[in-house]
DNA sequence: AGACAGTCTTGACACTGACAAGATGCATCT
DNA sequence: AGATGCATCTTGTCAGTGTCAAGACTGTCT
């Protein structure tokens, strides 16, 4: 790496994509500045569109590698674990890579329509709702459905409200455990709570 | 009403707040503009600032707005109905007032330690959490806590991935029947799906 | 009538996203 | 080797935005 910054930054899509979620885990999405993405890579105002196009493509790069990455660690959970574990990735999915999971489930901000950022998302729910038949396998397929939106529901509202402080601070300062002794309530009844366990 | 305006609007932070809330219905939180807001009240660029000090007390005020609504619909639940009502009709909140909903779970958007606000989501707290009991009440204290928590939980991610078309569509197209049904999983277990009965 | 506070306007500044046109460096073909 | 084509990045520019400061207008209170 020469000291003087050559022509050519090299690498500058991937770089601007680490700034812009360093960016916005610090400030939020809203605040998020083309030009200041710009000033930290060390290239002129304009270097982003071209990568990117406009602001909203710049934020469907963040949605879709977000949606990849949360496809991968729903697979691994999925294989390592059951499907409370599952849940708990995902909700450890959303408190690590807080900047994409804002992003993602926010498709104002971005280009829903984007091939790339749709085949991500779909890479996504089928690693969400592969482990869904074995919590209820013996139901009904509207009864499996429906669990699987319920769990889903649950793991997904248990992460925005936890990073918007928004829950009880009964739930102690893990994010897993608390969303762990959470997700026990809809998958095994709200007779053996867990927490601490 | 005068056709020549009168210096003095009358009612112009009413107005504005009415404004704010259907532009950001109509295209979200981040694309609102105080400029475009003055003009829709036709009055001048920097009287929204004099109301709300600065776009992020104007949303203050429409987030302490959504929470007093918020706290009046879930009383109003509460005494009609039962715990599942409760829910549904944080659902049904979430539909109605989207605008105010999706600013209120985005504290970077506005002051969250403003007074009023804080004051208003406290009402809403406590009419989420005053009906819990009533639905586990032969529990322990940490599983009435942990089944409300579920509770909150699951709705509100229902109605912020119902908002965002990111559920499945077999769930139809009333959001109220459709989140009875995925409540009713918590509420009742899996075992006795109620949608469309 | 006069002082005063609240309400709104005017003017200005720095910043942002977006666009157009040009400069630079790499790769590929003849 | 030399020329061509293309992706990458820069420079310059424009309209639009949020915010601040100063001033104009209006109702109220003494």
């Amino acid at each position: 790496m020469p000291e003087t910054r050559p022509y050519h930054h090299g690498d500058l899509r991937q770089t601007l994509l680490a700034a812009a979620v360093d960016a916005i885990a610090e400030s939020g999405p809203a605040r998020l500045s083309l030009r200041e993405l710009a000033r930290r890579a060390g290239v002129s105002h304009a270097a982003p569109a071209h990568h990117f196009g406009d602001k909203a493509g710049l934020l469907t790069a963040v949605a879709a590698e977000g949606y990849h990455l949360l496809a991968d660690a729903l697979t691994a959970a999925q294989q390592a674990g059951d499907f409370l574990d599952t849940g708990v990735a995902y909700v450890r999915f959303a408190v690590d890579h807080r900047a994409h999971f804002e992003v993602m489930y926010r498709p104002d901000l971005y280009h829903p329509d984007d091939q790339a950022v749709a085949a991500a998302r779909q890479r996504a729910a089928d690693a969400l709702y592969g482990g869904v038949g074995t919590v209820t396998d013996t139901r009904t397929d509207s009864g499996i459905a429906l669990a699987g939106a319920a769990a889903w529901c649950l793991v997904h509202g248990f992460a925005t409200l936890w990073l918007n402080h928004a829950l009880p601070a009964g739930l102690g300062t893990d994010p897993e455990a608390a969303a762990r002794a959470v997700a026990a309530v809809l998958f095994q009844g709200p007779d053996q709570p867990q927490v601490g366990g």
